[in-house]
RNA sequence: UGCCCGAUAGUAUAAUGGUAGUACGACUGUUUUUGGUGCAGUUUGUCUAGGUUCGAAUCCUGGUCGGGCAACCA
């Protein structure tokens, strides 16, 4: 393992049970989502924690549906979750379930009831609220309290054969009415839900709680390290107490400050409002911090993973700029992206002492950025071509590289030109631009020594073909939507989407291929959608490129 | 007004009693047939008041601030 970056806690805990010899330097992480939502990039930072941790100290990772609240969970979810921990690059050891041990789970409350350290209790959900008090006032036993334990044993069993309708009673651990942990004061173990499970079907009608059975399950299958986030750390003592009185093995839970993003939501709940009320398409809408919306939007793994290593792990609360996952894919696809000419805005562009109606060749490399280029492509050059609308001025900006009457720029893998006039139409709006071009100073045999500060791209107008281009933006317009007064969606972006409905790409993006990034020259990078057909491409902006000129105009 | 967790540049994250460093951001310069990339550089920080110590971001005490905890959710 590389010593070059520092450890973070987990890692520091691991290396000195590693060193102690505990558990035999067997190391075995879990990683256990509830399937009922989609997984975001803040579960993305916990997969790499869990899988990366096990990988670097040669241990394995569980994957474990959480799945005891059968209400709330479906199978569309645990197909997510399995397709979306792959595409990161992670395997796991076991697929398991927490319902694949409530038979097991049963067992153990019965000990517990034995142990006269359980109960079932009549009392309704608000009886039992209000009898645990506050967190500063003790709580008091219900009547419940002290039955017997025969009596006991007889209920849970009717309990569990379907006897009683739901919230008629639950089973509670008899601990502490008087802890200053509230979760020590007789939390529920079990709750009667006469619900389909999509797994165990009707087999059950009562399910445990996450308190009574994740502890277990880490026991079960001998995890060593249970890493979760910060809000379980007030659960720890009851995780170790069902662990201690069960006499299981001692699986040990750690916690670590989850991921926070600005200018976005992160939590499952608020992620649901968003798709339900149809705010955004569905879960995977680009513009929704899940896995599944960053891979739409263009997100490669290799970038979620590099994310998670910089933003680093600790124990203290967190809002992550939304910069540094830009940088992370940016980074990555600058290296992997094939280049390509698009023009969003298009005007006109006519050299003419070109010969109308010649069409010239041009050669592009795919990638600039390694050795070879990665092949190329050819692009078809014309005396008319389409050009980006803000790459003319007609009274040109101090520090403005681009065309403007007079100006000279070169033409990306084609020739230099002059701009000669330019046209209105009627409404004072530049139709048409008039240049000439050089001819010696064709790329990549240029022989006419002149230097231009500037080149931009283009596309031919002959032949040119037309794509979707959809842009999108921060999702909200507020660093920390959460921590806003009032309802969190007050606070979207009206502009995160802006659809350009035909972009003029180079003829060669007809082929580009779902799944692969490309750069719009000086534009960005860009991925094709699903939605895309042979008819009508279309692109999704994954980020834009630095723009050093839009911070120079914006200082003014 | 109980218990628990935390506090280091704008944002994150190191330094584990001995030179406060790194990344992103911002800014400068340089290179460049992408105002991209690369390269070089600049900028800004230990919540506070005491204590222990030759020496404290680090240990101790008080305070302040932020977060969590009283779902038949996980």
């Amino acid at each position: 393992m590389s010593e070059e970056r520092s450890l973070n806690f987990l890692e520091e805990i691991i290396e000195e049970d590693l060193s102690n010899g505990k558990h035999g330097g067997r190391i075995l992480t879990r990683f256990p989502p509830e399937p009922n939502g989609y997984l975001h990039i803040g579960h993305a930072k916990s997969i790499c924690l869990n899988f990366g941790i096990a990988r670097k100290y040669n241990g394995k990772t569980n994957l474990r549906f959480d799945d005891t609240n059968p209400s709330t969970e479906d199978v569309e979810y645990v197909d997510s979750i399995r397709e979306d921990i792959k595409w990161l690059g992670f395997e796991w050891e076991k697929e398991l379930y927490s319902s694949d041990y409530f038979d097991k789970l049963y067992d153990f409350a019965m000990s517990l009831i034995r142990m006269g350290l359980a109960y079932v209790d009549d009392s309704t959900a608000e009886e039992i609220a209000a009898a645990k008090g506050s967190p500063t006032e003790p709580g008091r036993p219900t009547p419940y309290r002290s039955r017997s334990i025969e009596e006991n044993i007889a209920l849970f069993e009717e309990m569990k054969s379907g006897k009683y309708p739901d919230g008629a009673k639950v089973l509670r651990a008899k601990i502490d009415l008087a802890s200053p942990n509230m979760h020590l004061r007789d939390p529920l173990m079990y709750r009667i839900k006469h619900a389909h499970h999509h797994r165990t079907g009707d087999k059950w009608c009562i399910y445990p709680m996450y308190d009574f059975a994740h502890g277990q399950s880490d026991a079960i299958e001998e995890i060593t390290h249970s890493i979760c986030t910060l809000e379980f750390v007030p659960h720890r003592p009851l995780y170790e107490w069902f662990i201690e009185h069960l006499n299981l093995f001692p699986s040990r839970q750690y916690e670590f400050a989850r991921l926070n993003i600005n200018y976005t939501v992160m939590s499952k709940r608020k992620l649901l409002q968003l798709v339900n009320e149809k705010y955004v398409t569905g879960w995977d809408d680009p513009r929704m911090p899940t896995i599944s919306g960053l891979r739409r939007r263009g997100y490669t793994p290799l970038s979620i993973r590099n994310f998670a290593e910089r933003i680093g792990v600790a124990k203290r609360e967190n809002l992550i700029d939304l910069s540094l996952l830009e940088f992370c894919i940016r980074e990555d696809l600058n290296k992997t992206a094939w280049r390509r000419m698009v023009v969003m805005d298009p005007v006109k562009l006519i050299i003419s002492n070109y010969p109308e109606g010649q069409i010239e060749l041009m050669e592009g490399e795919n990638n600039p950025e390694v050795e070879g280029g990665e092949g190329s492509r050819t692009i078809p050059f014309s005396s008319e071509l389409w050009i980006e609308r803000d790459d003319f001025m007609e009274e040109p900006a101090k520090k403005y590289f681009r065309l403007g009457p007079g100006l000279m720029v070169r033409l990306k893998h084609a020739y230099i030109i002059q701009c000669e006039r330019f046209v209105k139409d009627e409404t004072g709006k530049i139709s048409e631009i008039y240049c000439t071009y050089i001819p010696e100073s064709r790329s990549g045999s240029d022989t006419s020594g002149i230097n231009v500060k500037g080149t931009i791209h283009w596309v031919s107008a002959a032949g040119a073909k037309t794509a979707e281009i959809r842009l999108y933006d921060r999702l909200f317009r507020v660093e920390d939507p959460s921590n806003e007064e009032g309802d969190f969606k007050e606070y979207i972006n009206p502009d995160s989407l802006s659809v350009i409905s035909s972009a003029i790409i180079e003829p060669d993006l007809i082929n580009a291929e779902q799944g692969r990034g490309y750069q719009f020259i000086r534009k960005g990078y860009f991925t094709l959608d699903v939605d895309s057909s042979p008819e009508k491409p279309v692109f999704n902006r994954t980020v834009t490129l630095k723009d050093a000129w839009a911070r120079e105009v914006k200082k003014g």
